[in-house]
DNA sequence: AAACTTATCGTAAAAAGTACGCTAACTATA
DNA sequence: TATAGTTAGCGTACTTTTTACGATAAGTTT
């Protein structure tokens, strides 16, 4: 069996963002080309002398205009016919290289949803699409998008990344609203709030709501420094304490 | 900055067995070559018309002549030069491809560690060296076995991988052993026996040790089905009740 | 037979997680 | 301007899980 050579590497990323009721995913649109999806994620062939997480943010930070802080790496998809036919011949004629297979690497990431990032994108013909909305997507990007979300599920109820979604100060109940989104569970708010407490990593602003119809609520943020701290405590000892077979 | 043409891909392997005492990994030694490193990852181009996966089951099921049962992908090693100089020369010989850039996928697998898969392993050259004797392996190898070390460290508190590295029936006390090498802690053996049994999904054989100077230990098995009907049963609910920040 | 080692069973205390009642503080609306 | 509706935020009792460690059992070595 021959080496393969003359193929092409290219990334794939799924940008998460959450309006306060629902976890959007940034999709583009590309242009017409015989009959094929036309909505897609974001993805670049990787340039010279780049390395992959380099082409992703490069990639996400050129459609959105802000910094991307938090990406990570998903999988790898490498069926050699993951993208041929009408596709391979989009591939060829879009970068106009003469490439046999795509391998593309997944990536996941997250940022914060705002006013100045919502006109960013739909400036650049991208949209913010509710994941349930979503129904067929170019190539295997739906197959990319779902490794995707079952990586966000994981992921959130291990670290912290859950602030990577939400404005830099919050109240509880937007944070239980985020957790109830993504994970599809309903929460019990006095636990929750409590939970969330004794981590330790909260801290208050002493700022309120204004104008909800309702006992204000408290603004809070997410103290990283605090985490830090209560990581290595917990590395020092416990460590076989959360095991989950 | 040109797409990047003319480059390959290929996948390294960190496969790991568990000798009684500490972990080993597999690896090769390459010819002499200038003045590059000999000790290696097990590692090979991808093909045609394989995926990475494949590739990778493909170079260690021909070293070690037995399935593998677990394979797992780390990440991708995507740095321009990782591969450069004498590196790449070497590479270009061996393969015999005009390759400007080769792209790895690192992969992770465990295996049993009996005499039959020794010889094998032996009569191909490769060797299984305890991870604590290694000091320094070639191109970027000692970085993906890194890599792989860490998340062998995550994922055996997880998900039931252990027993991929113990032969069929096991005593309690071999189990707890290869908890403490991996992750390099000490364990409370009453309190570990209780969180395993707990779990539901130890069988016990009726068998015990012989020739061992001190009470002897009953054999275990693991019982995937039980395993996975635990899984199962905990999906439905809980879900919140692990997270850990 | 005594010493040594690990297996295996138990128990009590501490910590973490769950369920849920209750009051506080706002707005909308009647 | 009262009152109904809503979420915030505090507390408490109960259950489950984890941890620390005592005690006995069953072999081999000396």
């Amino acid at each position: 069996m021959p080496i393969q050579t003359n193929q092409s590497v290219s990334v794939d990323c799924a940008l998460f963002g959450f309006d306060g009721v629902s976890l959007r995913v940034l999709l583009i649109e590309r242009p017409a080309y015989n009959n094929l999806e036309r909505m897609k994620l974001p993805g670049s062939m990787i340039h010279q002398n780049e390395t992959l997480p380099q082409a992703a943010v490069r990639v996400l930070e050129s459609l959105t205009g802000m910094k991307i802080h938090y990406l990570k790496q998903l999988e790898i998809f490498s069926d050699p016919w993951r993208v041929s036919g009408d596709e391979l011949a989009w591939i060829r004629q879009r970068y106009q290289i003469q490439t046999e297979r795509v391998v593309t690497v997944g990536y996941y990431a997250l940022i914060k949803l705002d006013n100045r990032l919502y006109e960013h994108t739909s400036a650049k013909g991208a949209q913010w699409v509710s994941i349930d909305e979503i129904q067929r997507l170019a190539m295997d990007h739906k197959q990319i998008l779902s490794v995707a979300l079952g990586m966000l599920c994981r992921e959130m109820q291990q670290s912290p990344i859950a602030f990577e979604l939400l404005p830099r100060k919050f109240t509880i109940k937007e944070l239980q609203r985020l957790f109830e989104a993504v994970l599809g569970i309903e929460i019990d708010n006095r636990n929750f709030r409590k939970k969330m407490f004794s981590s330790g990593f909260l801290s208050a602003t002493g700022e309120k709501q204004t104008g909800v119809a309702h006992k204000p609520a408290e603004y809070f943020t997410f103290d990283k420094a605090a985490y830090r701290k209560a990581m290595k405590a917990k590395l020092k000892m416990g460590f076989i304490d959360n095991w989950r077979y």
